[in-house]
DNA sequence: GCTCTGACTATTC
DNA sequence: CGAATAGCCAGAG
């Protein structure tokens, strides 16, 4: 595949995995990384933060649903736009995505 | 090749 | 529930 070669493997396996992730469906840094067989969520949230301008980054949210920081509100807008189930929340930005129902596994 | 940083997570106060 | 602490990994300088 090799579509984002741009970096390590790393980063390749987790833009090629987020860019899998199907519409309204969403994954967890550390599930990310658990796919990899690595713990590594951090490193997951840095590969978004250099490349997620090539990835639906909004489809990955930190552990408990919540969005990544400082990106809620514009996370948000593509949540409602592909039918995400959302839940209220007073958490960020005042909402948190339905894990049990929207997340994927590969 | 070492050090700093960060879109994280879990635990504790 | 909110703030603080420690542990973790990979990339960039």
């Amino acid at each position: 595949m090799a579509v984002f070669e741009r970096a390590g493997e790393y980063t390749e396996q987790v833009l090629d995995l987020v860019a899998r992730i199907p519409p309204g469906r969403v994954l967890t840094y550390g599930d990310v990384a658990w796919v990899f067989g690595r713990p590594g969520a951090r490193a997951v949230g840095m590969v978004m933060r250099y490349h997620g301008s090539s990835v639906p980054w909004w489809r990955v949210l930190r552990a408990g649903g919540h969005p990544p920081t400082g990106h809620a509100e514009r996370a948000r807008e593509h949540y409602e736009e592909e039918g995400t189930p959302l839940v209220a929340a007073a958490t960020d930005a005042g909402y948190r995505v339905d894990l049990d129902a929207a997340r994927w596994l590969p």
